[in-house]
DNA sequence: TTCGGCATACCGGTTTACCGGTAGTTCGCG
DNA sequence: CGCGAACTACCGGTAAACCGGTATGCCGAA
């Protein structure tokens, strides 16, 4: 039996020329491709998927928040985070989201036909580097789940779009909500984090993994 | 005769996928794969090289140097660049550069294709959204090829304190000028990069190396 | 020497961010 | 049930950013 498999990526040559990589393997079966996570949730709502490799860093819907949206659909579903970055907070915010598999573009190919084999059978999978950085890091920090900001989904959302340099107007369209209600949302979110202006947040953002280093667009 | 092609690129999984799908093409041949400029040229030293595919978001010596260095040591080779953005002033760097090819990730893999074929008759070839961006740009700014979108010192200098959160008054305090120079500076680093908040400011500072992205430790 | 680039500085005006409140609804939990 | 958390929404006000323009002195290149 085939594993149906989902990858989601804003960088439509990298799905390919992952699609074209994985493909080479007998077993697997890559039913879709998304380019962010509205794409995605409409996906697996339509058809049978198995594993979905799903990169962080995507503008809109980000990575994380599309997992924890796939999963409340889907618990069945195993899924596997793609990122550019092996940031420590960020990796604990995709397993907290009910991820299963999290590896870095930087690590070979093969650790991603790992992963899909490791969650396959409900196992947890991280690459070397990130669970390296896991372990260091638990040294130190004996709480990470309950650690560090504790931002609601919501504002997660809002700060993103900030960090794309969207005006609360245009973020308020996005969400189909007053432009009032995002300005409480970044006054909470600053209130929270201790920041007090728009650059502070998508520093944050960024080193967060909130949003990615680069976007795409000019 | 077969094409001989090398990637380069940070990300490994990004490569391996990549040859995958270009390994579908009968007329070419990946004969070696870099992770860093340095490596590139060593490899460009030791074999036979027709067309080199580079990412231009690479650590340490990015695209554009690399470049630079490779056709000094080998004009022959075809350079396609490949990223992530499509930022006007890459392209024009990267073309300034000596590059003859420009696709971002953002398109299809067929347009990765396009360009090969374009490049190997030493035509040039920039995918769609980039020559758009260009051809914008061209209408605003008659001699692109002068880089005239480089950041004097002055401007460098105050883009990396505004993208460290500090407003134009406390600036100019630390610079010693009034805070209506500062607003012309930034004004004038906004119109020359095409940006039009402080929120693209600070990105562009981060990726661009200008500022730092502190890294706890990871 | 004339020209252009750079840094300096100010004017006026619009938009957005930032800060302080108040307050309604829903939803889950003890 | 009552309570808190989250999301929603509005009010008023100040600060800052953003967008035009104009203008001066300096300096190096054509």
């Amino acid at each position: 039996m085939k594993l149906n498999i989902v990858l989601a990526d804003d960088h439509q040559m990298f799905r390919h020329a992952l699609r074209a990589l994985l493909e080479k393997e007998p077993h697997l079966n890559i039913v879709a491709e998304a380019a962010d996570g509205e794409a995605l949730l409409r996906i697996i709502g339509e058809q049978a998927v198995d594993i979905v490799c799903i990169d962080i860093g995507m503008p809109g819907m980000n990575g994380i928040e599309a997992t924890r949206r796939l999963l409340a659909l889907r618990p069945e579903i195993r899924v596997i985070g793609l990122s550019a970055y092996s940031d420590r907070q960020f990796v604990i915010d995709l397993l907290n989201a009910g991820a299963l598999g999290y590896v870095t573009k930087a690590e070979a190919s093969e650790e991603l036909l790992r992963a899909i084999h490791h969650v396959q059978q409900g196992r947890t999978y991280l690459c070397p580097d990130v669970s390296g950085a896991v372990a260091s890091a638990l040294r130190f920090d004996t709480d990470l789940r309950a650690s560090s900001h504790t931002l609601t989904a919501r504002e997660r959302q809002v700060l993103q779009l900030i960090a794309e340099g969207h005006t609360s107007a245009r973020i308020a369209e996005r969400l189909h909500i007053a432009a009032s209600t995002v300005e409480v949302h970044r006054r909470n979110i600053m209130r929270k984090l201790g920041l007090h202006n728009v650059v502070e947040l998508t520093r944050y953002a960024i080193h967060s993994g909130i949003s990615p280093v680069v976007d795409d667009g000019a």
